[in-house]
This record gives structure tokens, C-alpha cells and sequence, in this order.
DNA sequence: GCAACTACATAAGTCAGTGATATAACTGTT
DNA sequence: AACAGTTATATCACTGACTTATGTAGTTGC
């Protein structure tokens, strides 16, 4: 086995392993972190989705027309620019998200109980860290 | 900002950061993981490589055909059994393989310059741990 | 009030996945 | 040694989430 200290390649294997797990939502990926930007930082723009995702903005269009769909974000109009299609997150988009998120933390204390102690330590310390270095906007 | 000291969902923030960060590679993530699979795992078949990545089995006997047209893994036949087809990286999988690690080592580290030291230093002494946690099959 | 621009939507195509099914190779039983 | 059942992979038709190109409605500046 292929072991290494890089914490670049600790980290990709852990976004690997992390991908492959059971998913808990029928949405893919891109939906999950967009309902999450919703959720975190409020209505956004279509297009401003766009740039976040890293996905075009008729895919965002097609994106949001889905998860409209499914009930769990709405369009709403910018009352200062007619052309805008705000989106946000219904109480359905954040009873999903809920659930996905106590899945994940359930799976991952599942996880973390056959660790050693200090490692279980280790990972919880860079909790605070790993979000800090994610705050920014990604590249 | 909704910030947690819940460590899921810190890692969950980090996996939706990666996923969104500048791409390294034409590759999918998928194809990328199988790639990865393959050099430290050594050659495998199309169905336990299917197994790993979650993907059907003919979704990964796509997946190969596709990494082979490329020319980044070859298909060999096991002399033990004439129904398996042994899938292995080839020198230019092991090279893409390199350049996504280094490129994404290099960004890894421009972006922990920007933060704590106290911060860098708990998510170096995580990345072992982290390496421990997925070292199991996904749930 | 017209030209240029901006935000989003629509249309058509691509590609990585799916389920259903076919094919070839192996295994055990008789 | 042949047949039935199983296993490993491939093929096919389809779906869905994207892409690029383009259209349309609303806004801005002169």
C-alpha cells in the first residue's frame, strides 16, 4: 500500500473515499452544494450559482429548474432588477440537507469509533482548520 | 456563516470546496479514483474496480474502455481465468496520475501558507489519521 | 428612445452513467 | 465428457446532467 505524509494526497484519498461512499440523497454532488450555498449564505443568483459550482449557467438554469421540480428551492424575483431569478431554499431543501448531514456525521462517528484515540483527536482538532482554509472561494 | 465544530460536516465543506476547485485534469473524478486504484492497488478486475467505485459494471467496463482509448490503463487477460479481463495503469496513467497529485500538492500548499500556523500544523497532523479512517472499504 | 449590455432561458448535442440482456468461460455433478 | 448453473465481461438502448450556441426580456448610458 501506497502510504504517504503529502496532506495533499491524504486529503484527495480522503475526497476519493469520501465520493465512493454510500450516497445518502438521490441528488448528485453539484445539487447537494448548491442547496448548502443556499442554505449558508442566503438567496443567490442563477448565475452566481453558476460561478460557484463551476458549472455553465444554462446548466445552472437546468440545475435550479430541477430542484424546483423536487420542491426544495424556489425562484423568486430581485424587486431591483426584473432580469434576476433569485433562488433560495425551501423548508423542504433544508429538511433534506438535515438529513443529509446527520447521515454523514452518523456515518462518520461510525468511523471514527474504530480509530485510535489520537487520531480521532487529530481529525476532530482540524475540523476548525479545514473549514478556515475552505472559506475562501476555491482557486 | 453557519460555522460547526461538528467534524462531518467540516469535512463535508472540504469535500464540496475540492469538488469546485480548478480542475487538474480532463478526467472525471471517477476515472481519476480508478486511475489512483490501480497504482497502489495494483491491476484489478472490471468488476471489483466497478465494486470500488460504485458504478455498475458495465459503467466501468465503459469507464476502462475510455481510460484505454486514452491510453492510460491496458486491458490483460488473467492466465487463471479466460472470463477476467485484468485492468492496469500504463507508464502515461502513472504520469497523469503524478501530475494531478503534484498540481494538486502545489495548491494544497499555497492556500495552508495562507492560514495559522497552529491551523497548517493540526491539518498535517490530520492527513495520517485521515489516511487510517478510509483505509476500509466505504461504508 | 435607441444601442449596448446583462441575466436568464431554450435548444441541440455530448458523455458518463443506468438496467436489461447476450456471450464466453469456468465449476460441479453425474 | 457433457450438461446445468454460475460468473465475468461486453453490448445495447436509454437517461440525465452537463456543454455550446443562441434567443429574449429587462436594464443602462448617452
Amino acid at each position: 500500500m501506497l502510504t504517504s505524509t503529502d496532506p495533499a494526497v491524504a486529503l484527495t484519498r480522503y475526497f476519493s473515499w469520501w465520493r465512493r461512499s454510500a450516497p445518502v440523497s438521490r441528488l448528485s454532488a453539484t445539487s447537494l452544494s448548491t442547496l448548502d450555498a443556499l442554505d449558508v449564505r442566503g438567496p443567490q443568483r442563477v448565475s452566481d450559482l453558476a460561478v460557484r459550482e463551476r458549472i455553465t449557467q444554462p446548466g445552472m438554469t437546468g440545475l435550479v429548474t430541477r430542484l424546483a421540480a423536487a420542491g426544495l428551492v424556489e425562484r423568486t424575483s430581485d424587486p431591483d432588477d426584473g432580469r434576476v431569478a433569485l433562488v433560495r431554499v425551501t423548508e423542504a431543501g433544508r429538511a433534506e440537507l438535515t438529513q443529509v448531514r446527520d447521515m454523514r456525521s452518523a456515518e462518520l462517528r461510525r468511523r471514527l469509533e474504530h480509530l485510535a484515540p489520537q487520531d480521532r483527536r487529530a481529525i476532530e482538532l482540524a475540523g476548525p482548520a479545514l473549514e478556515r482554509l475552505t472559506s475562501g472561494d476555491p482557486a
